[in-house]
DNA sequence: CTTGACACCCTAACGGTGTGAGAGGACGGT
DNA sequence: ACCGTCCTCTCACACCGTTAGGGTGTCAAG
């Protein structure tokens, strides 16, 4: 019964019955444990989702880690911020328990050598920063919106004009041409297309920015 | 006591006290009304939910409305993130509200106008949509992550190390020596210095892979 | 003038939530 | 044998979203 229990029970009802099924009752009661004792080992449930966070950023596999030999910083970044976004995006609600959660202490270090990558790049120490803020505002930013989406499919799937897709969006989105087009463009694309969109925008801004200076 | 009202009363709140002071009893007490009358007027929680959104997103100033005369898209386009940027960040928790809200059947037809502007000036429907999309995360995800930050600065001042906030930050980051220095260089800039940054990025992105084409 | 329909509001109540207070059992050191 | 510390319990509070059902008022039709 230690405080990483909890959290791992807590991130278990979170995959399988989203956000509002993370209850202290429901988290103490698949540990065999009544209610209140919970927060011998947690203190609040702010606590608890903020836990919650930080493991499911470890999850995402060894962020921070630092780019691997002969790796441009670059890439290095691009590929991190796809493991993250398609790791949230995995998993129901995760985007929504991550989103504004400032990395724990713990955390300072793994930053600290990805300041030093971008530093070794040429970047200063603030640039270097807003870099990163910039990147993880994005990705946190794209898993949100891409999970809202994916539960409202979930939740309204009766729509009128018929059984075939293409035929219901053309329905709802009569008067609207382009939205219709660019939809019906996007359908043939696989998912993480619009996501990979912004972020190739970012990286090669960067790239462009601040390659060579190294 | 219409349904107008009723989200008014629920924007005061959320403007007062943040997103837990919004809650049902409270806002009927407000309008003089008790509790579950709210139901004649709102569907659901939910449901007021994505009205406060919607209504928000309305009083960033005619989002979605086109670009002025002879101003370049790309530079309307940064202005619309800005704009909206600083609304959302302006009240409280209005970031988490708006956060994975599909823009309402009625916002369609001014996205329609904005893909239209996209492209008139070359860029393919599902090229505009997605730089639609990545903006529009981008946004979102700054403001919750910016917000988030102002609601830990208000939660927990207490910090070691004396009054002088330099000596504070240096007290704490001990041992990260290029967080320190990348904090100390951003606390000069204007306080959306981190935004503009990954905004220009973005921005300047589509600008120099669209423009010229139109 | 009466009657009925409808819009709007009420109270009562249910099951659930986060959280606090205090009691009690297990266990190791003195 | 006693104490203190860890851990869990029960009980209780105040609040939450939501449902059910019973009222008022206004207003049109008979």
């Amino acid at each position: 019964m230690t405080r990483e229990a909890v959290v791992d029970a807590a991130l278990d009802l979170l995959a399988e019955g989203g956000l509002e099924a993370v209850s202290f009752r429901r988290v103490a009661a698949r540990l065999g444990v009544s209610g209140p004792t919970l927060y011998w080992h947690v203190e609040n449930k702010r606590q608890l989702m903020d836990l919650m966070a930080e493991e499911l950023l470890r999850r995402t596999g060894r962020v921070y880690a630092g780019p691997e030999e002969g790796q441009p910083w670059w890439e290095w970044l691009r590929e991190d911020a796809r493991r993250t976004f398609t790791a949230l995006v995995a998993t129901r609600d995760a985007p929504r328990v991550v989103a504004g959660n400032r990395p724990s202490p713990e955390s300072f270090a793994g930053i600290e050598r990805v300041l030093g990558v971008l530093v070794a790049a040429g970047l200063r120490p603030g640039e270097a920063q807003q870099a990163l803020f910039a990147l993880g505002s994005y990705v946190i930013g794209s898993a949100v919106e891409w999970q809202a989406e994916a539960d409202r499919g979930r939740s309204q799937p009766p729509a009128p004009g018929g059984e075939d897709p293409a035929a219901r969006r053309a329905c709802a989105l009569a008067g609207q041409p382009l939205l219709l087009a660019a939809i019906t463009e996007l359908v043939r694309h696989p998912h993480g297309a619009a996501f990979e969109f912004g972020l190739d925008l970012l990286v090669e801004g960067l790239r462009a920015r601040y390659a060579g200076e190294a």
